[in-house]
DNA sequence: TCAATTGCTGAGGTTACCTCATCGTGTGGG
DNA sequence: CCCACACGATGAGGTAACCTCAGCAATTGA
């Protein structure tokens, strides 16, 4: 049996319509950020590990450094994220040959393979969710959005 | 002198559309959340804690399970929301008097005058991100995130 | 050549969440 | 009218994901 909620979070506050899109943009982001954090949950990876393992099967040989600046965390955190991938055996660290100091990494077979697994699953719920919306509307919003990206 | 980010986080996939959509939208929702954090900080406040002050101003005296469910939080964890709006001076607790086991939140004067300042100044950085979208762009955008919220 | 910088990581702190246990209060079936 | 059970808040204590700072080895530049 439905009960209504007795709060409603967001506001019925009368604006100009400018005011709402923010609340209705980040009520859809934070939609499908737990959608993403579930349909990640097979692979025992957070948001972060996996879009780590992303940067790191898209370029060849990633310095934590490189790591921490893509991901926007502080590069002792990016040793600790990376830590998590390796110890799960999706990425190595190497020598880097050109600056002894530095480290490489790199993705393992199974870390290739989970990271398509896991893009797929991605692309899948992306698609599931934005399904609804007509094929012009698709359009629309992705131009919208890249238009607010700068 | 500007230097290229060695990395790119986002991919460079070709993909069908749909795919990237998830991406760019939770692009914009990171930068529009950075900015409300940033826009957040004269009244050295957490987004967590100026929702939680917005809940509670309006509707006057909410119960702290409430305002769990609210925040989508455990009950435990509001208590601790709540009592750094308290310490703050924003709310206060009052006993329910119709369940002594319960207690209800009311935002002080400071609190309703904060909620006041930081509304208008989300308000006007919300307006200034979507400044540069046309009248019917941001209707588009408005009806789009609606129709994904159900 | 050597002082300053860079890349990584150990040590330890903070924040924001969580679960579980407890305590006082409400409530409904016998 | 009980009283066993449910419920609201919170203390205690844990975890995850960040952070800063210090230290070490390697590189770089004046």
């Amino acid at each position: 049996m439905w009960e209504p909620p007795r709060l409603r979070y967001h506001s019925p506050v009368a604006d100009d319509g400018t005011g709402e899109l923010g609340d209705l943009l980040m009520r859809v982001a934070r939609t499908q950020r737990r959608r993403w954090r579930d349909a990640l949950a097979p692979w025992d990876l957070s948001p972060h590990q996996a879009r780590a393992l992303r940067v790191i099967c898209e370029h060849d040989g990633v310095r934590l450094s490189d790591l921490a600046e893509a991901l926007h965390i502080a590069p002792r955190s990016a040793t600790e994220v990376a830590d998590g991938l390796q110890e799960r055996g999706l990425v190595e660290r190497s020598p880097d040959p050109g600056d002894r100091r530095a480290v490489l990494l790199r993705p393992t077979d199974a870390g290739r393979r989970v990271r398509g697994e896991v893009g797929r699953a991605r692309a899948a719920d992306s698609a599931e969710l934005f399904a609804r919306l007509s094929a012009e509307d698709r359009a629309t919003l992705a131009r919208v959005l890249r238009s607010l990206t700068d």
